[in-house]
DNA sequence: CATTTGACGCTCT
DNA sequence: TAGAGCGCCAAAT
């Protein structure tokens, strides 16, 4: 079985908090773990979890403001993107989504 | 142990 | 605006 990685539970914790209808990108969840420049990690971790899971994986994305599309996933890069249409999330033309509209904003002052 | 791969991201052209 | 190049780091081969 897999065994429990401090890196990937600090991924799966900050990745739990990103409410709903919202979105983060992989490296701003690298750097809430204190990780910069760790962006590939926050990936490989994720590519870890088994589905179904109670963590909204789903809602994390590149910078580009795009799901990253990738053969080797499975079709679970097409589920993500009707998971994010289910929550409300539009994706234009270029199957590109308004990263500025929908970015988390983790623990602001007044917040969460 | 050396090399390649990958759910990333920034910079330069 | 798009695309190429480079840096990043853990896991797989």
């Amino acid at each position: 079985m897999d065994k429990p990685n401090p890196f990937n539970q600090k991924v799966y914790l900050t990745v739990s908090k990103i409410p709903y209808g919202k979105i983060a990108t992989y490296g701003q969840i690298a750097d809430l773990i204190y990780a910069y420049g760790s962006a590939r990690q926050v990936g490989w971790a994720l590519r870890r979890l088994k589905l179904p899971s109670t963590i909204p994986w789903y809602r994390v994305i590149n910078s580009k403001g795009e799901i990253t599309m990738s053969l080797s996933r499975n079709g679970t890069d097409w589920i993500q993107k009707d998971l994010l249409i289910r929550e409300g999330i539009k994706f234009n033309s270029k199957m590109k989504i308004d990263i500025k509209k929908y970015l988390w904003r983790p623990n602001r002052i007044g917040e969460d």
